[in-house]
DNA sequence: TATACTAATGACTAATCGGTCATTTGTCAA
DNA sequence: TTGACAAATGACCGATTAGTCATTAGTATA
């Protein structure tokens, strides 16, 4: 699977250099240093390398956010953190960042528009948890609100990333912002975004974790991993996806091994949600 | 010139509906009911379509904005009624709000990158106008925050009328917004953005209004012109640019005779700005 | 060394692209 | 009706594209 990755890394360069469409296959495999064939041997189809490459750094992006939200942090710096969390990525792949927030091809293509809305949906979800636990009751009828500012902050301030390479102070940022969330939630009255508004607006791409496709999921991890500890981890995780018999902590642990290995952060993004976690 | 009109609007239907670089030319004229050769006519190259319609309709967004700003609407309504106005305007052209908002091409041609940026330019400068407006000396080092949050807010509601089109409410949406911006502005107290930093990002991009670069654009729109008052105006306006004797009352009730044809707004636009009106 | 297999190549194809231009059509005044 | 001019056409061109496939190179086993 290296070749694929090589493929993906030098594509996405060209893409964020010149836009999908402006970019020919050729000028991929020039720059990986490989010949048209054997491009078309990691990927059926032009169109098949977007969609994996929209499925990678997307979940790379959304697990990097999940994983901030369901730490242990404490409330004050959490707010902080999460922000911290988020420009520091948009630093470290500005140029994924660049394609996959503004490249519009993706949006015309339908099934890259619902899966690119699906990932957005994913990540609507964790800030929701993490207003939830950082507001509890204080927020009701103002929280999807709050989501959509922080959303708003995300795009605004992100383009001080994507369209220069200003140094800019994260932590600072990262405070400035925080506060800004924290007077908005405090203090606003007049909500507009509803419950019914967001599952409106999310109700056909937010898709359940079906045990049937979480299984598949696993089997495709499975095939690339060879014996080890998170090898173990990830067979005992199957069988209890279909017959869980062990207690929530032994399933966290699991997960958490699995969740050290890098590629393996998405599959162990879909079992905790699965099993509620 | 009614053809270019046709042409564009056409275009902008496929290109919403497909992306620039995915949309023939062929496509384009059949959708019109033309032939090929008749859109070489109208437009010398296919990019040459797309820099017409950028500026056409970037220049009605910018106008629309800076129309509302600089209203003398009272202060306590202001920030509802600039909120209504530019998501009214996304209602009524989603579709090009989803082409010039949301397509990558258009950042990856470094004439049009710049061109874009030039009228993001143009609009923090209308929102800056506003705000201090509004809250005079109350904001200093948080003026700018508060602008890149008013941005932000855009970007993140407007998702709800170009990706989905169900019926809402703008009048409460304003007022929501409006309270957000209100409350952002009084108690923000941790800046990030710098009056340095929004010069280093636009300064590159932020054109003076030049005499010579007036006059040709006055020029330009005499040639469409009628004899009219409206002609007699610009015809007027053109010498007070070359040798300026009026008084500002006189230019502004001149300029405002220009405005009230939709097609020479941003000539009026621009000539305000050249005489600070 | 011989065999069997996969990985990799790049010349090739059919289709489509943006753009051109000799030709036709339409519209005036004379 | 004629002739002069502009507007409009679409067949055509060279260039480029995504994708294919017969062939070759590389490698492991026997």
């Amino acid at each position: 699977m290296l070749k694929k990755q090589l493929i993906m890394e030098k594509a996405l360069e060209l893409f964020s250099e010149q836009g999908f469409e402006a970019t020919s296959v050729q000028q991929i495999t020039e720059r990986c240093g490989i010949s048209k064939g054997a491009f078309y041997l990691s990927f059926k189809t032009k169109d098949e390398l977007l969609i994996s490459m929209v499925e990678y750094y997307l979940q790379q992006f959304v697990t990097d956010v999940d994983q901030v939200v369901r730490s242990s942090l404490s409330k004050d710096i959490i707010l902080v953190e999460f922000y911290k969390s988020i420009f520091q990525a948009f630093k470290n792949h500005a140029a994924s960042a660049r394609v996959f927030f503004n490249e519009k091809v993706l949006l015309t293509k339908k099934e890259l528009f619902q899966k690119i809305i699906a990932y957005d949906v994913e990540m609507s979800k964790s800030i929701i948890y993490m207003l939830e636990q950082l507001y509890q009751d204080e927020l009701h009828d103002t929280k999807y609100d709050v989501m959509y500012c922080i959303k708003g902050f995300m795009k605004s301030y992100s383009e001080l990333f994507i369209f220069s390479d200003i140094p800019l102070d994260l932590d600072q940022l990262a405070k400035s912002l925080a506060e800004k969330t924290e007077i908005i939630a405090r203090h606003t009255t007049i909500p507009f975004i509803t419950e019914e508004l967001v599952q409106l607006t999310a109700e056909p791409f937010d898709e359940e974790v079906s045990q049937e496709s979480l299984l598949e999921l696993i089997e495709q991890h499975l095939d690339g991993l060879e014996d080890s500890i998170e090898c173990e981890s990830l067979e005992l995780l199957k069988f209890q996806v279909e017959n869980p018999t062990y207690s929530k902590a032994i399933l966290k642990g699991l997960i958490e091994n699995i969740r050290l290995q890098p590629d393996y952060r998405w599959v162990a993004y879909k079992i905790g949600k699965y099993f509620n976690i």
